[in-house]
DNA sequence: AGCGTATTTGAGACCGGTCTCACATGTCAA
DNA sequence: TTGACATGTGAGACCGGTCTCAAATACGCT
């Protein structure tokens, strides 16, 4: 039954009286800004911590039209990926004195597009978005033509003149093809998570983010440039929900001229390669050779340890924040587009493909080890 | 060269003006309250939409006194812990046509007692926090004294009056440490994360966090009840730090009387338990059996798969949001720490004592709900 | 028609800050 | 003493919404 008396905060005004000045000089005081008299000050300060005056950011919002707040939109905070940059957002955006405010689009357009209008509302200074589709745009240039700057996170949208901070990820699926064609591997999958109507690759037109398609562009002209045909046949898509991945995988490893090799689009991915290979009573890289997309901690205790194409997310989220906030504050030059180089980190799950396995003696460890 | 026209946003003055009615009126049909004639509403809604009306939540928080936003602070977001629970408050605040307001700890009270502030500032109508100490709370008190509601996330703090939800870490630890004790164990380490002067343990004041207290006093019970003497000389703390996880654990493993199981106080910590135990040549289970709270998808991958303490990380985040939001809504009935259930799942890093190993007994999987 | 009641509408205060501007006071030089 | 100029302070407008209140209009019924 206990009501919570409706306290009313204290506001400038409560100082003001207290200490026996008229609100303007209180604000000035408080508000660090224009000039006060010492004796003043301290007056007006001893009130404020008296009666435990904390600032109406809001307010000072409204009049100011500046929040010191970024919004920040991605596909899914759950995904490892997107909290190592979270984290690096976060960290540059307090380091400059903002904080942060996150949406989650759960890689729907729709949803980004509610969360970015709800986010202009509360009149954020300026956003990073990792765009849900290359095509449903309308709510990112409503976002430039409101004038709040705007800075893309990982993807990237052609028709977009902002800022964007991604990784370089044509060259990365071009390296780490180069490196299953150099071990032997001719018949090379890409999995990606990405949603598709249809797991089987038709063409560009199916996919909506750019960085799949420039993954998708890397792993083809690498196979290409090794006189490999058709190289597209063995791209699938739409890996992502649960299950989708395992049949998507078995049903890649069971058909007629089976890959020997995969090229997971993210650690999920990788994480269902296993599992169904385990399923499968396959083995790494003995059967199957794989590298996975970004390095989640643990792709270096598997047994074997997965070959990686290392993002620096971290970074990724920590720069798209810095150069966001040099646009607040004021920087006028072209919108560029910084991307940040990969690493392939080589651990021990390529091997050749079987056809041309001939010394397998000497590399196991202990027993085989069996899921 | 070319500056941006500071763009004055449309206001719900011009869209009355255009509309040919009052402020109050346009204000009525665009903030959906009071009452408005159809052609009214339809010539307003009709002046909104052409000249690109969105209405500014700051001000409307300012007068509302609402600003249908929550705060939260947790310890940090790369963590995947607080990345699923993240995803849970989240999607719970969303359904509630509530918004997220991130910050980041770092697991220091410091920067969590100013994030609580900006927050408070920020006018959020309540907060989730991850509380970094059971010690320094005065912030947390003063959230409460300033009549907003507070949740507090995975840890309680026992002399602050607020909802909390929680998992039962105390049965948790304990039924760990009895499947262990099954097992044929007598020396057991637990190896926590948490911050501490030293790593050894040397009693409860070296502790600030419910959490850890409470699988500390687990462990011991059940090593107690199974007549194991002096427990608490397994336990280390602070395996956090980069380089000082391998220094405890190896420190631990290459001691006398070194101890043949170890139960991990998260997945970062077990993965440098594999780290570690890859270097020194040991394998689980044949030479330490392992248990890790926290079922991180990729502990069903690793050789051998990890027996871990599940635990309801989305749902944690999920009902703290819920509760809350029902606080904001209004209930009043008094404060409660709501449990949640772990579940130990069962795989394969659990084996006997090297010194009982004969009979290579049946390693059977299966899941046992503890709470 | 005339009256009571319900519905629409507009004027203007208000939320809690910032900011402009005018005025008061102090300092110093001529 | 007076004027020029810097400094400190207060009154009040303002940001963009909401909300109260009273006036205007519409509606129902005798």
């Amino acid at each position: 039954m206990k009501r919570t008396t409706s306290k009313r905060l204290v506001t400038i005004s409560d100082v003001a009286q207290s200490a026996g000045v008229s609100k303007a000089t209180a604000a000035r005081v408080l508000g660090s800004y224009g000039t006060a008299s010492p004796v003043v000050k301290e007056k007006v300060r001893e009130a404020a911590r008296k009666l435990g005056y904390q600032a109406n950011e809001l307010a000072r919002s409204m009049t100011t039209g500046k929040s010191k707040t970024i919004g920040v939109v991605v596909g899914d905070i759950e995904n490892p990926y997107f909290g190592q940059a979270v984290r690096g957002i976060s960290d540059a955006a307090h380091a400059a004195g903002f904080d942060v405010i996150l949406s989650n689009s759960g890689e729907d357009a729709a949803k980004e597009k509610a969360a970015v209008r709800v986010l202009l509302g509360k009149r954020v200074d300026g956003l990073i978005v990792t765009p849900a589709s290359l095509y449903e745009t309308q709510h990112l240039h409503e976002v430039q033509r409101s004038g709040r700057p705007l800075v893309l996170l990982d993807r990237t949208i052609p028709d977009l003149a902002v800022d964007a901070v991604v990784t370089d990820d044509r060259r990365a699926a071009e390296a780490a093809t180069r490196a299953l064609i150099e071990a032997g591997h001719r018949r090379i999958a890409y999995i990606s998570a990405t949603e598709a109507d249809d797991p089987i690759y038709r063409g560009p037109h199916q996919i909506n983010l750019s960085t799949v398609m420039e993954r998708i562009e890397g792993v083809v002209a690498a196979s290409r440039a090794a006189g490999i045909e058709h190289p597209e046949r063995y791209i699938r898509l739409g890996a992502n929900r649960r299950g989708e991945g395992d049949k998507i995988i078995s049903e890649l490893l069971q058909g007629a001229d089976r890959p020997t090799a995969i090229l997971a689009s993210d650690n999920v991915v990788a994480l269902e390669v296993f599992k169904t290979l385990r399923r499968l009573g396959l083995s790494i890289p003995q059967d199957l050779s794989l590298i996975a997309f970004h390095d989640a901690d643990w792709t270096s205790v598997t047994s074997p340890p997965i070959t990686v194409i290392a993002q620096p997310v971290y970074d990724l989220g920590f720069e798209s924040a810095q150069i966001l906030i040099r646009r607040i504050t004021g920087i006028g030059d072209a919108p560029r587009c910084r991307v940040l180089a990969t690493t392939l980190i080589k651990r021990q799950s390529i091997g050749a493909p079987p056809e041309l396995q001939e010394s397998r003696a000497g590399l196991q460890k202990s027993t085989a080890q069996i899921g």
